[in-house]
DNA sequence: CGGTGGATTGAGTGGCGTCAACCTGAGTGG
DNA sequence: CCACTCAGGTTGACGCCACTCAATCCACCG
């Protein structure tokens, strides 16, 4: 497996070199995937899972009417659904956001860490751990805050965890989204979003232009946004 | 540990007489907490994770502004806080919402079957992972459906899962929660929640007197709701 | 130069929230 | 056995946040 993952791993505890060893030596099958393609659809089984190299992809689901709600979106070096390990058939699609480099780690291979690496296994538990951590921010921010905090709250924790794996800093981020996705991750209408972007431009908040995001008042974003990055555990300590 | 935790296990993958056996040998602290006394806090640090015996239980955030969103609803054989094994501090915290017996089990138990059982360990890794699974949904149903329908899926979520622990059947089941804590669950406000029960009763679709629920037409319920029980992963399968 | 995806704007609407009152039943104390 | 309290359920009036529908604009591209 590439360093991406290895990165993400060790910032939340010391890994050793035996055990990162172990992880660069598991096989992987590179693919690109176009931009708007489904790495994975409802239903499948799959037998290995996605690790994101580059790019942003997004895991969704659709109701009958068609409405699609994005619950999570992901950058590089996450483990897009390591869940599916264990968990089939899948419940949801995941889409690439942009054109995206993807390493396919099979079953197999993360069954025998399973089996032989504790630490590791415990270390990759962590990693969907973590998702249902965002997962329940989310439906705080989504069930009980105002939309402007849900789009706030969206900016805040892309930025760290962008910052956190190299991609962002001195407040800026590229967000791969259209407006449209992005509503389907706030579960908002595109026109609302489109709004409310406007109105954090008119208060100096940001620039927003084309996918390039300035912050130019983090404190003020975070405060709206009522963020709080504790959820991302992103502490390194013995787990 | 108690049975309800190996039926539950059970019923996604056969467990061996051996793994059964070094379950029931984990040490356990019981413990009764009455109706409203919060199992854990936000911020804490357990030492150990909430094996729950009897009672539901709710896991929620609050907004600054003293808003409360329920992402979790717990009954008989979940295991609340499993996640505190790696996830620390809570991002979260956890109420009892009508008396409550728990099983406390120390992370060092809980640790050493990781280091020990590695299928034991991928079974309580699924336990985890059935929660990120429901809070997807719920995701879903709050961002996208009407509240009707998330009022629906909840009850058709609940009798699913009390049913697998034989705590619902023929249509019957009980949900010891006010309207007020139902309406912090579904993210609606507990006028409105008030007026969806009206209209589901006037429509012939369930009683709903006190905490004890008849469901009387399913299949309606199940068609508003859009409900698909794949999610809850109920089928026993080598994981 | 027309076509296309995405952003923007305006007008009108409705689902659900808020506020506030009132009802009901269970429990409590005199 | 009644007065009181209190939690929870119910109802009505009103308002707003965010949605929908539908144009229009804009940049980019073949």
């Amino acid at each position: 497996m590439n360093g991406e993952i290895i990165r993400k791993l060790a910032a939340r505890d010391v890994l050793t070199d035996e055990e990162k060893r172990v992880l660069q030596q598991v096989p992987v099958t590179l693919t690109t995937v176009p931009a708007g393609q489904d790495l994975v659809r409802e239903g499948d089984m799959p037998s290995d899972s996605c690790l994101l190299m580059d790019g942003w992809a997004a895991r969704y689901k659709v109701t009958a009417e068609g409405k699609r709600q994005i619950m999570a979106v992901h950058i590089s070096g996450d483990f897009v659904d390591l869940h599916s390990l264990l968990l089939k058939p899948m419940d949801h699609s995941v889409v690439a956001l942009n054109e995206c480099r993807v390493a396919l780690v099979s079953h197999q291979s993360l069954r025998e860490i399973t089996e032989t690496q504790p630490h590791l296994t415990r270390m990759l538990w962590l990693n969907t751990l973590l998702d249902s951590a965002m997962h329940r921010q989310w439906l705080l921010t989504v069930g009980r805050m105002p939309a402007r905090a849900t789009l706030a709250h969206f900016i805040c924790e892309m930025y760290v965890r962008l910052n956190t794996v190299g991609q962002a800093d001195d407040g800026r981020l590229r967000v791969p989204m259209t407006q449209a996705t992005l509503a389907d991750t706030l579960a908002l209408s595109t026109v609302h979003v489109n709004r409310l972007i406007q109105d954090f431009r008119q208060e100096g908040l940001l620039t927003w232009k084309d996918d390039q995001v300035i912050i130019h008042d983090w404190d003020r974003l975070a405060e709206i946004a009522e963020f709080d990055p504790t959820y991302l555990n992103l502490i390194t300590t013995p787990r």
